[in-house]
DNA sequence: ATAGTTTATGCAGGAAATGTGCATAAACAC
DNA sequence: GTGTTTATGCACATTTCCTGCATAAACTAT
C-alpha cells in the first residue's frame, strides 16, 4: 500500500502544471528539484517523476541549461497570426495583425479539422468553436502545424 | 454484488450504438424493448435502462412512436441555413450557405428569443451565445422553426 | 572511462471517470 | 384511473488516469 497522498488534495495536476509553466517562465529553472522545491513551498505535494512528466507534457524543453517552453513559430507570425489563447472549453481566440483575420481563418478552414465546429473571422481576431478540452488541445496544435510549414 | 457481464465482452458501448441507429435507420422501431431484443438477438447483452441511455446519446427522437435520427428541415437549407450545432453549453454554431450567414443571422436576430445572449455571423458561420444547456436546446429549437415556416 | 548528478520510465497501487443493471419514478397512452 | 413505456438515482464494476517508488538511462565534469 502507498501513502502518498493521504493528507492532499487530489485533482491538482492541471494547477500544478500552470505553476510550473509560470515558474519557468519567470525565473531561471536548470533543475527539476528546483521546480519540486518551489512546488513544495506553494503547497503541493509532488515528486521528480511528476515533475519529469509534467514538463514533457507541456513541451517544455531545455535550453542553455535553462527550461522554456518553445516560442511560436515565425512563420506563423509572418503570416499574420500573432497569438493564440483558450477562453473555457469550449472556444479558441486567435489573434491576428490587422486586417488578417479572414486569410488566417481561410487556411484554416481550407484543412480539414474535425474537431472544429466553427469559424468566425473579423478584424484581427478569429474564434474557433469546439466541443472540450481534448478537442480544443488538438485544434491548437494542428493550428500551429499548418502555420509552421 | 452484481453478475451483469461476467461472460461478455466490455467496450462495446460504441459498436452497440452503431447497431442501433443502423436499426432504427433500416426498420421501424417503436419501442425500446424491441432494441433490446435485436440486440440479444445480434449477441449483445444489454437492458432497457441501457438503450433509452444509447439513444439519448445518439440524439435519437421518437416520430410517429418510431425512432429516427433528426434531419434537417428542407425549408431551412433552401434559405441558406444548411446545419446547427453545439460546443459546449454556452454556445450554437450555425453553419450556412457561403455567404448568407448575415442574412440568416439578421431573421434570427429579428425573432425575439429571450435566451439568446448575443450573436456573430461571419461568411458562412453564425456563433450564438447562450447561459446553459437548457437555453441551448430552447434556442435551437426556435430557430429551427423559424425557418420551418 | 569513471563517478556523480540529473532525468526518464516500468511498475504497482490508488483515485477518478465511465458504463451498467436494478429498482423505481416519471411520462405517456388508453 | 390502469397499464405501458421511458428516464433516472443509486450502487457496483471496469477502465482510465495519476502518482510515487525504484531504478535505468542520459548527461556532466573530471
Amino acid at each position: 500500500m502507498q501513502e502518498m497522498c493521504i493528507n492532499t488534495i487530489f485533482m491538482q495536476k492541471e494547477l500544478r502544471q500552470t505553476t510550473i509553466l509560470k515558474l519557468i517562465t519567470t525565473k531561471s529553472v536548470g533543475r527539476q528539484d528546483e521546480i519540486v522545491e518551489f512546488l513544495e513551498k506553494k503547497g503541493f505535494s509532488v515528486t521528480q517523476s511528476s515533475v519529469s512528466r509534467d514538463l514533457d507534457e507541456l513541451g517544455v524543453i531545455k535550453v542553455n541549461g535553462l527550461y522554456s517552453m518553445p516560442s511560436k513559430p515565425k512563420s506563423a507570425i509572418s503570416f499574420g497570426l500573432s497569438g493564440m489563447q483558450t477562453a473555457g472549453d469550449n472556444l479558441i481566440v486567435i489573434k491576428c495583425e490587422a486586417g488578417m483575420a479572414s486569410a488566417v481563418c481561410v487556411r484554416i478552414d481550407n484543412t480539414p479539422i474535425k474537431e472544429i465546429v466553427g469559424t468566425i473571422a473579423g478584424e484581427d481576431t478569429i474564434f474557433i468553436a469546439i466541443n472540450d478540452k481534448e478537442a480544443q488541445q488538438a485544434v491548437m496544435q494542428t493550428i500551429w502545424e499548418i502555420f509552421e510549414k
